[in-house]
DNA sequence: GCCGTTTTCGGCCCGACTGTTTTCAGTCG
């Protein structure tokens, strides 16, 4: 097992080569040295084992995408933690200009006219320089750019309050390790939004149990390494600021208000409004620290205790939304949840024949190692040019690949299958006779998200009408925090998928967790078959399924609505039913 | 800068959209 701060280690090098290719853009530099960088960055993200072994012994180097350059500033980072070649890139180029390159709308040609011409190398500036006028005055700027220009910076802005969920919960661990070495300490419990698994997060939220009083512990945060800053909110509650930017909340409690403090400090606004409500009409109080009843103390010691004493079954954390949760676990009516292991396909995978960089055996081997039964390749569809998609003639050289890869594992098994693009016009982007070699068919919007909600539901609907497509993946295309859903009507969706027999995608990728929990409760209802997916791109993106298996738990889902909790002779039966009639769509039959 | 069933040099993704122009540069996926 790697550690945490392996990992952390990995991500950070891989930013530096990010923000090594973001510098060398603004020189206009050769777009293809620019993009070694980036491969090479992508590559470390999904590299498997310890970066400091790796460079040892060799396989670092070996590693497709990274080559001597990169190696290098690879092994100088892990050594002395400075990249020589960014810091001198960072004198050359104001990094106010390199932030700009966020800003979706503004590229390198803009960027350098902005600097040039009106001497702006920062974020406020640029922003000033929209609102007065000044921008929309140079050549190939107008005031539409300039308004989009101040929009953009403000999703960025409001974007950059929140952090994905990946990293929120990286972030959080660590922080969590450090906590509970405290002097002190018996136990630190990550709470809030990331022990709710909620897709983004603002707050990282923590319980420090300890006898001690929380005035002494308080004492002590401002040891930890990085804290810049710490506030109290009340004898019990503090935030603590890093010189990172982030921050944290902290709260202290005793062993034995335990569980009511860790209730409080986990659910969301609306669960404990639920919950407060609840106790009252029982004769009980909920203050910050304690559950009453009337003026007598209530032990708490854990939260299965606090949720008994309330006459409630235990409420799983990613539950506590306020949803309706309180009034089920009253009633036993929650539902069992998913767990990891009940996964037995993986499914949504892209190998080295498109953007991903291992092959079909290692994720076989990686697949089967981490428990699975059986793992479906889907590369891109020949439609996607940009991500390397496959034509037929790749499709049926992969197809040769898995038999042979199949014909030596033992257990375990390899379906055939594509993410394949649907075209504007609803089309699925290969014809029947390329289709109908495969075991499943997932089918994927990637183009053209402009459209108007009437027309993009039709060309998703008209989609589903043909027969060899198995899953609508990523269903409402959004990027969390950096791009809006497009416009469709979800619920025509999901019925249309109740009514053929499409199962819906749980994308597992972090960047995007799509379907949203939200509208996962409203799929089973009506019948929708769900899936889940990693969208993986390397071996590492394996770890990816545990975030969709968070959604898939918000969502209230068990392994009974789940496709890929089937076994693979019923998964690749589902699959088929649509084919060969099991439900009346489609015309060949 | 990296890669190789085109293998140590030559090639690496390209089509569509947007806002600006009045024929297209810049950006995006």
């Amino acid at each position: 097992m790697e550690s945490v701060k392996d990992y952390m280690d990995k991500k950070a090098v891989a930013q530096v080569l990010e923000q090594i290719a973001a510098f060398l853009e603004l020189k206009s530099e050769n777009p293809f040295r620019i993009r070694a960088f980036r491969t090479a960055a992508r590559a470390l993200v999904g590299f498997p084992t310890d970066l400091r072994q790796s460079l040892e012994d060799g396989t670092l180097a070996s590693t497709k995408g990274i080559g001597p350059a990169t190696l290098q500033i690879v092994a100088e980072l892990v050594g002395t933690g400075h990249a020589s070649m960014l810091e001198e890139l960072r004198e050359q180029i104001p990094p106010g200009l390199v932030e700009m390159l966020e800003i979706s709308g503004l590229g390198v040609a803009k960027i350098r006219q902005i600097h040039e011409v009106l001497g702006i190398d920062t974020l406020p500036e640029l922003e000033a320089a929209a609102r007065d006028g000044r921008l929309a005055k140079l050549p190939r700027f107008g005031p539409r750019t300039a308004e989009n220009l101040l929009k953009a910076i403000a999703f960025l802005r409001q974007a950059s309050s929140f952090r994905l969920l990946h990293h929120a919960g990286d972030e959080a661990e660590g922080l969590r390790a450090a906590l509970e070495r405290l002097p002190g300490v018996k136990k630190a419990v990550i709470a809030g939004d990331v022990r709710r698994r909620s897709e983004v997060v603002k707050d990282l939220i923590f319980v420090l149990v300890a006898e001690s009083s929380p005035a002494e512990l308080f004492k002590k945060l401002s040891q930890l390494p990085g804290v810049q800053e710490y506030a109290g909110q009340d004898e019990r509650r503090l935030t603590l600021r890093f010189a990172g930017g982030s921050s944290a909340q902290i709260v202290a409690t005793t062993p034995v208000n335990a569980g009511t403090v860790l209730v409080q400090a986990t659910g969301s606004e609306e669960h404990l409004r639920e919950l407060a409500g609840h106790a009252r009409k029982r004769g009980f109080a909920l203050d910050g620290a304690a559950l009453w009843r009337g003026s007598e103390f209530v032990p708490t010691p854990d939260e299965k205790t606090f949720y008994q004493a309330l006459g409630l079954s235990f409420i799983p954390p990613e539950l506590r939304e306020g949803t309706g949760e309180v009034a089920a676990a009253g009633q036993e009516q929650l539902p069992r949840l998913l767990e990891p292991g009940d996964l037995k396909g993986f499914l949504h995978c892209h190998t080295r024949y498109s953007d991903g960089s291992a092959t079909v055996e290692q994720l076989a081997n990686a697949c089967q190692a981490a428990g699975y039964e059986y793992l479906g390749v889907t590369d891109h569809s020949q439609a996607a040019a940009y991500a390397g998609g496959l034509r037929p003639e790749d499709l049926a050289r992969q197809a040769d690949e898995i038999d042979e890869v199949n014909s030596r594992l033992d257990g375990f098994r390899v379906l055939k299958g594509i993410e394949a693009d649907i075209l504007q016009d609803g089309r699925v982007d290969y014809d029947e006779q390329v289709l109908e070699r495969l075991d499943f068919v997932i089918a994927s919007i990637h183009s053209r998200f402009n459209l108007g909600e009437k027309e993009m539901t039709a060309r998703m609907l008209a989609a589903m009408d043909n027969p060899y497509l198995t899953i609508i993946g990523h269903p409402t295309g959004r990027l969390l925090l950096s791009r809006d859903p497009y416009p469709i009507d979800l619920d025509a969706v999901i019925e249309k998928a109740a009514a053929t027999g499409v199962a819906l995608e749980i994308n597992a990728d972090p960047h995007r967790l799509d379907l949203d929990w939200r509208v996962l409760r409203r799929a089973r209802t009506s019948g929708a078959t769900i899936s889940i997916g990693a969208d993986a791109h390397n071996v590492a993106g394996l770890g990816y399924v545990e975030y969709g298996v968070g959604m898939a738990r918000k969502g209230w889902l068990g392994s009974e609505d789940i496709l890929n909790a089937r076994p693979v002779e019923e998964f690749v039966g589902f699959a088929k039913a649509r084919r060969y009639g099991g439900t009346a769509v489609g015309g060949n039959g």
